[in-house]
DNA sequence: GCCATCAATATGTCTAGACATAACCGGATG
DNA sequence: CATCCGGTTATGTCTAGACATATTGATGGC
């Protein structure tokens, strides 16, 4: 750990000045984070006490609190109060998926993007489907189907509902022009969302409309969006299963800026 | 925005004991979180100033300024300085992904886990497979198959690779009674990894190990694993389509202990 | 009208101190 | 032996104030 050798008294703010810009948490932070993914300060491994590093780098302890915590909020570190903080092991309970916006994700491989409108209807849910009863709204939806395409070519069928409880100007809205997922966007607010990913067979209507075999495999994304606990959409969209990667990465979010 | 009435003088000490255990940060986030939520408080909206928090919580400014903050770093909100706080637009470019412990997953469906090692050999890594390749490792490492079952019917199959380089101790491993997956947790530290998950289709021997016919439809999921930059294991796991399905949660972070 | 300039302002960062709290440690007691 | 009880300690929370910085909105010159 590099000593800052900061005159203490002169204050932090010209630590800051000749740091280069970069604020004295980041640094620390960043600092303490290079070790422990560098493997050298291994899972279990006791972290500097906040007071040895005020006189590391010359600064008070809620700067080096915030660096510390920030290494906590990361996942980086576990912190015990009376004990000290510590290396955390990595467990590996979730990642982060990046969710693909389908026009974005064709125009970024180079293809042209397509949106056609297959079908739009009225309808009372029915609490026989239990993707749909997961909405838990009971009233009157908005069913609309619909092809994403690149270059021509079927991408994703999309299958949503929309509940018109929760968002009445769906029915003014023109599918024809807009896809549903970036009308919403603009249009409604939500709060939780939930995705579920499954492998799949190709029906028959699903196969032709995707231009592939009947049985051929698919990669299923279903997905709810809550707003305060009322349900505003459910989408599913079917891609063939040479269509679609999903990516997920598990990746310290306090320092992807870095 | 309630009014805490707390009398400034008194200090923050006397708000916390009153405020029942919770810290008045916490309380902070919390409320401005729930007008979010809600939907009362929609995207775009200006959010209170740090001052007037001050005002309205009796607190200092860096109290405030930490509620805020959390809001931030959870996507909630977006600060912009001179302009003051607004409440972001929820874009849903990520979600947070539950990677399955298939021991744990199957177990927590009732099933009884078990696991056998189908074979394991050392070799040199070739370049001619772009999976393997992205381990950026050229040099010795650990080939494994084995399969996950669950109340004695195949789950999943695995193929890993170890890297002898970065992991050498995995010789000694003795792979027929713990899985690599847990082993390497245990032994093996890592910084970064990342997940691809795709459907496909089943071949011919792929099938006959999970009890399933040649052509269906699977879940395949690919996993990279780095520590430091150095590729520590790649590994892929297939499930027959109706085995799993992935859950992914959209969920502002900082707020689930609440 | 357009652009450079400047002051105002909200957030960003930091300090020096304080009290609160949980947890570990050692000692005393049953 | 086990168990309870303080003292100690590191983190958790908070205050009151300060300076830094980016951006906005207004002003004035061209």
């Amino acid at each position: 750990m590099s000593k800052t050798a900061g005159s203490k008294t002169a204050g932090g703010r010209a630590a800051l000045r000749r740091g280069g810009g970069v604020a004295l948490h980041l640094r620390i932070s960043a600092d303490l984070a290079a070790h422990i993914r560098s493997g050298a300060w291994p899972p279990g491994r006791k972290m500097p006490f906040e007071h040895e590093l005020m006189d590391s780098y010359g600064c008070a302890r809620a700067t080096a609190s915030k660096a510390m915590e920030a290494l906590a909020a990361a996942g980086l570190v576990e912190r015990r109060r009376r004990a000290g903080s510590f290396v955390a092991a990595p467990r590996m309970q979730s990642a982060v998926l990046e969710i693909p916006e389908l026009r974005a994700e064709i125009t970024a491989r180079g293809g042209a993007y397509g949106y056609s409108l297959l079908g739009a209807r009225r309808r009372e849910l029915d609490a026989g489907d239990a993707d749909e009863a997961l909405l838990g709204a009971a009233g009157p939806v908005l069913e609309i189907h619909c092809l994403h395409a690149s270059n021509g070519r079927p991408f994703a069928l999309e299958a949503r509902l929309i509940n018109l409880a929760a968002a009445p100007e769906a029915l003014e809205a023109d599918f024809a022009a807009v896809s549903p997922g970036a009308w919403l966007l603009d249009h409604v607010a939500w709060s939780e969302a939930e995705h579920r990913i499954s492998a799949g067979t190709l029906g028959e209507a699903t196969a032709g409309a995707l231009d592939a075999g009947a049985g051929d495999a698919c990669l299923i994304l279903r997905r709810w969006t809550w707003r305060a606990g009322e349900g505003v959409t459910f989408v599913r969209q079917t891609f063939a299963a040479e269509s679609l990667e999903l990516v997920a990465r598990f990746e310290p979010r306090a320092f992807r800026q870095a």
